[in-house]
DNA sequence: ACCTGAACACCGTTCAAGT
DNA sequence: ACCTGAACACCGTTCAAGT
């Protein structure tokens, strides 16, 4: 019985050819290589082949299109998240847990292209769209109104997200540095240590504290019964309406 | 003395040939005619060309880059739009000046690559901008509080207009006719001779009440003292700032 | 100054053929 | 079943040349 290689492949002819078998899990691999090196999130088809040493192709047989692939690399991303607790306050649990979405978004610069859908759903983060909804109904609200409580936050937290990145995009195509040499191009490292070492991670920190104030605002306005209208009809539709 | 043409030529060997000389006014007018033909906003410099029978580099001689011709056309939808007057309650203007803006980039199907800019600002449309700023102030907040919840307003009213763009553009080119008819598609015209009359409309206007209220309830909660803490550094970088 | 022609450096995806 | 080669139908933009 030989030993099986970890894609499963007999391994008996592949010695040092590398050439390991193409899968999803492969492809997902090398993308997530390109994403990390690369810089900036954007990634396409054929830049994924050229790192494969493959015929752009050949990623179709293992991925119906690119949205399913940024799709794939989301769920990836979801399946490695941990699942903090929540708090019992409803309330401060319906800005934490859209706070996750946030941050979990945050950390993927490749959703590019489908970070403008009406949702962003994949398998393993259905549990934070779940507790936000849960949240808001334990707020008070009536599930349709939970749903378009859910529907404002998505599209604040998308609008949000989406500016972020087409600014980091614009930066890094002009062959600017990131954030921090040019917020502290003419400052001394040992003036502000502290802000030094943090100041690749300041832009992402202060974005999400503003996106929090906004979080607490909506929540607090919809639990103040500000917008007494109804919700319009057909505001529920899709796939989480009921 | 010869009459002049419109476009500011002698006119004298244009005659029937329709050689009107390329100028950022030609240029806009013809992107303005394919959008409003064309069925989704999405324009191309390439198609700009066909349609005015140049060649795609011609265009570049009148107009730096695409982006500066998409915010070409939105200083000229934004000249065209009535400057109605505004409440004079500060917390009911702050959200009817929000709106304002939402309405009129809700009518610029052709923004797509430039939605998700930091700011959409332009000469013309400067005053709505503005006037939220300006009821934001006369509700209590500081500048700097100002500009923090213009901002967070922005950020919503982009990503809902950005998600509605790009599910309208899916179903153009899925060939799908729009709202209407798969709304009403198993429904007698008859039955509902008013909601028939305004189907077209019907998906425009339900965003708008429910963008409405999201701001609504932003508003509310930003008066409420919602995230007390004070707005993070850098978030009022930029052109607004002071 | 204003415009053309050709090219560069890309895209996502289809289709027929190879093994 | 899995992959390749060539092609389709596009992009935005640069560069050298024409008038």
């Amino acid at each position: 019985m030989e030993p099986k290689q970890p894609d499963g492949s007999r391994g008996r002819n592949t010695g040092a050819r590398r050439r390991s078998r193409l899968s999803q899990a492969v492809i997902v691999a090398a993308a997530q290589h390109i994403i990390s090196t690369g810089g900036d999130g954007s990634l396409s088809m054929r830049q994924l082949a050229r790192e494969l040493s493959i015929t752009p192709m050949a990623l179709y047989h293992h991925v119906r299109d690119k949205d399913e692939l940024l799709m794939l690399l989301l769920e990836t991303k979801a399946q490695n998240v941990s699942r903090p607790p929540l708090p019992a306050d409803p309330r401060e649990r319906l800005v934490t847990s859209s706070q996750l979405l946030y941050d979990m978004l945050a950390d993927c610069p490749f959703l590019g292209e489908i970070l403008s859908s009406e949702d962003l759903m994949t398998a393993s983060n259905l549990w934070i769209i779940e507790a936000v909804l849960d949240a808001a109904v334990d707020c008070g609200f009536a599930p349709d109104e939970a749903v378009g409580i859910y529907r404002v936050i998505w599209h604040y937290t998308s609008g949000e997200l989406m500016i972020r990145l087409t600014r980091e995009r614009r930066l890094a195509e002009l062959d600017q540095p990131p954030y921090r040499e040019r917020v502290f191009a003419d400052i001394e490292p040992r003036t502000y240590p502290r802000l030094h070492a943090l100041a690749d991670r300041w832009t992402d920190l202060t974005a999400r504290q503003t996106h929090r104030k906004g979080l607490e605002a909506l929540v607090a306005g919809f639990l103040r019964g500000a917008g007494t209208a109804p919700w319009p009809p057909g505001h529920a539709d899709g796939h989480i309406a009921g």
